[in-house]
DNA sequence: GATTGGATCGCCT
DNA sequence: GGCGATCCAATCG
């Protein structure tokens, strides 16, 4: 029995709100390999105002423009020459927020991950945004993907207690480094750092 | 048209 | 802890 994808009027919502509710969520993503999926254990908001971090801050793009679409979408980039990041795009349309995703808890497709990841230890398989893209097999085809449909979902997972979130200010980032808007469950191994 | 810097990772010291 | 790889979109730094 698989749990049903999480629906549209759960992105559509204040976007610090939807990065602390992912948080427990499991995402999929199958293949002609066979399925792997995680649970989300750290995500990090973007914010369109007063957040110079976020590829939206200037206004629509034709690389952001999924973020501005409706929410429960992909927003997936190519960065460092070598990387996808994945997001869930949330809020309003029109808006321009999204949340990324930056580490998962492997679940199912320990050994695909694996040989995509070409690491054997489960904490190096999806402990940071481009690690888990690579496990999972997300890349640019998945940029605008509804979430609710194979062969990339997520469905609801962990109940994760409020106390159990911690936050902090996001990784990686060289504007608006004093805001605390990466999230993460407390004591979990495979959160990125 | 050219330059710049990046929501990263893995290897090196 | 530091740094190079390697491509691309945004900006003209």
């Amino acid at each position: 029995m698989k749990p049903p994808p999480l629906e549209p009027s759960f992105y559509r919502r204040n976007t610090v709100s939807a990065a602390r509710a992912l948080l427990g969520t499991l995402l999929c993503c199958e293949s002609e390999d066979g399925p792997a999926a995680g649970i989300i254990v750290e995500t990090e908001a973007y914010l369109s105002r007063n957040d110079p971090a976020c590829h939206a801050s200037r206004g629509p793009t034709r690389r952001n423009a999924p973020m501005f679409g409706p929410p429960g979408r992909a927003y997936v980039y190519f960065i460092y020459g070598s990387h996808f990041c994945f997001n869930v795009v949330t809020a309003s349309p029109g808006v321009g927020e999204a949340v990324l995703i930056r580490a998962l808890e492997p679940v199912e497709g320990l050994e695909l991950m694996r040989r995509r990841r070409r690491r054997t230890r489960a904490a190096e398989l999806t402990s940071g945004p481009g690690k888990l893209c690579q496990a999972l097999g997300i890349d640019g085809r998945f940029n605008e993907h509804d979430l609710r449909r194979p062969p990339l979902w997520i469905a609801a997972g962990r109940k994760i207690a409020p106390a159990a979130v911690v936050s902090t200010p996001r990784i990686g980032i060289s504007r608006a480094v004093d805001r605390e808007l990466r999230f993460y469950l407390k004591d979990n191994r495979y959160v990125s750092r």
